[in-house]
DNA sequence: TGTACATCAGTGAACGCGCGTTCACTGATGTAC
DNA sequence: TGTACATCAGTGAACGCGCGTTCACTGATGTAC
């Protein structure tokens, strides 16, 4: 299903630590988040389940490192998202909550992962300094559309009902409350007016 | 911890089914949505293993029927909540919304197990039944807000931008993304804010 | 009111399973001379 | 260029664990006569 297999029956993997992060990913998409196991994940890689503990010192690690990685991943296509658009314009708020809910629909389950993360790594410093990063961007591109400085309580306070609207729609959208609901949602005009709702309180 | 320990020794336990769902619950919300189990759940009721298999036919059965309380308790607090508030005030909505998000406080677990029921229920007519009553209260106040019929796509759409944001703010809080952006959230003003906002759109 | 019996709701032992992790090991690689 | 050796990154067998579920069983309860 995957070219996990390249490697040619080498001893040493070369990229271990790389495919089996990619590994319990693609686990947690098939399987779901509650369902993957690093065993299953080590098989997948093609190596023993023994391997893991040579780059990881246990499961908790591999998942923030995953997480890591993945919030990484998601600024890096927010920034991309808004690089195109003028500073300052509406527009960079409506692609920044379109990428934030495309990114949701294209890998729920680590999405999941990101934000349920509460058993061992609550209050882990670079967790949550990796969550201002990606919060850092849409409160800028507040700040900007309101022509406030980034640190205004205003901006913050705009920036989170913006970020807790499009939080809650990806999540209703990835558990299928929208479908169960019977509801068809145009998600463009919703974001829309979202935006323009919340920008000129 | 409890006073599930009070069935005095009968053979009979009287209760099983309903104590059972309260240690299941009361695991979740201790041990997290991840780290609870049936056998554990059991042994709280005082109860063999094997005993919850006289009620339910597996696991999911359990899971189901737990969820299913919950969203009726949801539904009861809601309605309780608005009871005395005016029909078609502004009052109504942001009393659903606060009910909502206390209630994601009160239960954290309940709460994303609710939610996360992506495994084996999917498309669950019971479950989205449910599921379509505690949103239809929201749908209701909103179209008496807005002075139209509850099926009127507005008042849907209305509806549902006031669940997303509530919803995610729901998930943020239990979450802790709240604390750990070192945020400080009046959340009478904010949800005021909101609904304010998407009802004069 | 007393007895016979079907049904109900538990027990407790056992099952197979897959997990996370450890351990002593070994083959491959890189470096020093 | 060749050899000796330390280090690295794997193996594979084993561990203890708790889980969900089954099974034959048994004690308590309710009903019919």
């Amino acid at each position: 299903m995957r070219v996990l297999i390249e490697a040619k029956s080498r001893y040493h993997h070369g990229d271990l630590r790389a495919q089996l992060l990619s590994a319990v990913q693609q686990l947690i998409e098939t399987k779901g988040h509650a369902n993957f196991s690093i065993s299953e994940a080590s098989r997948l890689a093609g190596v023993s389940s023994a391997a893991p503990y040579k780059h990881f010192a246990d499961k908790p690690a591999i998942l923030k490192a995953l997480v890591l990685e993945c919030m990484e991943r998601m600024s890096a296509k927010m920034l991309a998202a808004i690089a195109d658009l003028p500073v300052g314009s509406k527009e960079r708020i409506d692609a920044l909550g379109q990428t934030y809910v495309d990114f949701a629909r294209e890998e729920p389950g680590m999405f999941r992962l990101v934000f349920g993360l509460t058993e061992a790594h609550q209050g882990d410093d670079e967790l949550s300094q990796a969550g201002q990063q990606v919060f850092g961007i849409v409160i800028q591109a507040t700040a900007d559309c309101l022509g406030v400085e980034a640190s205004a309580p205003e901006a913050q306070e705009r920036a989170y009902m913006l970020w807790s609207f499009v939080h809650g729609h990806s999540f209703l959208v990835i558990d299928g409350k929208v479908e169960a609901q019977k509801m068809s949602v145009d998600e463009t005009k919703l974001l829309n007016g979202i935006s323009t709702a919340v920008l000129q309180i």
